[in-house]
DNA sequence: CTTTACCCTCCAGCTGGTGGAGGGTTTATA
DNA sequence: TATAAACCCTCCACCAGCTGGAGGGTAAAG
């Protein structure tokens, strides 16, 4: 399967699948003319990869899961510790991000938003943090 | 007042001060030996700027609402709606981080976690997309 | 037989910095 | 007064995770 097909078949960019390749995560055959050739093993790999990264995971992350899916001899703990890892940094990120969006939304709230040009935004940022406290 | 002091009265690291200048967003005075001089407005931008990157502004939106705090005849109404497209994107990414926690924690909940090589979070990141519907 | 749509490699750039090499300066201490 | 610690400087390279483009070869369609 050429590259212009793995990408119809996985949803990822050929850009991203030649890098992907370039930094050791899949794997391809080369035809006579030079063409990548990837095997439905690599493609299952692809796959893996774009769903993974949708799902937050790091691409070194993935690596490990790779690794982990290549092994028969692997324990689901493994794979469920990855995950819940991956899990953490999800809800610490969402935690940020809401303080993040009290903090913005009380700031705006304060701005008249008129054409005059007294800002309660730009005093907020202005003073040397504590505002959020 | 040299760059030491600003990072301590700012809170930036002397590497970042550094870039902020390299890109135009703060300029310094030079000393006689080659040493950066900041005076007070500029570490008042500074100060600013330090306070918009923790609030998500990006470095060019910092440099508009820099722009605006400049300008004594600004309608406070572009500094709201600038900390407005800030906290619809913020809020975006939130929506974004609780679907994938949604997923994460579903997938997590299916597995396993033990010996055995078999792990629904494999299974369900080998599907071509779809499971999250 | 040409056009279009692929494919290839390699290099550069994006955001927002950070680390280090290799140097000069200033301040504190022995 | 010597010297060591703690500053400061510039410049170059690197991180993630791609993306865009230049400059070229190849394959399928009309």
């Amino acid at each position: 399967m050429n590259i212009g097909h793995a990408s119809a078949e996985t949803g990822l960019p050929v850009k991203t699948i030649r890098y992907y390749e370039d930094i050791g995560l899949v794997s391809a055959d080369r035809a006579a003319n030079g063409y990548r050739d990837f095997d439905a093993p690599q493609i299952a790999r692809l796959r893996l990869l774009a769903q993974a990264r949708l799902m937050g995971f790091s691409l070194e992350e993935c690596r490990a899961l790779l690794a982990l899916e290549a092994d028969p001899t692997r324990h689901s703990r493994d794979v469920r510790d990855l995950a819940e890892q991956n899990l953490i940094s999800v809800r610490e990120k969402i935690a940020n991000l809401q303080a993040l969006e009290a903090r913005l939304t009380d700031l705006i709230s304060k701005c008249h938003g008129d054409e005059a040009p007294d800002c309660a935004i730009l005093d907020g940022l202005s003073t040397s943090a504590s505002t959020a406290r």
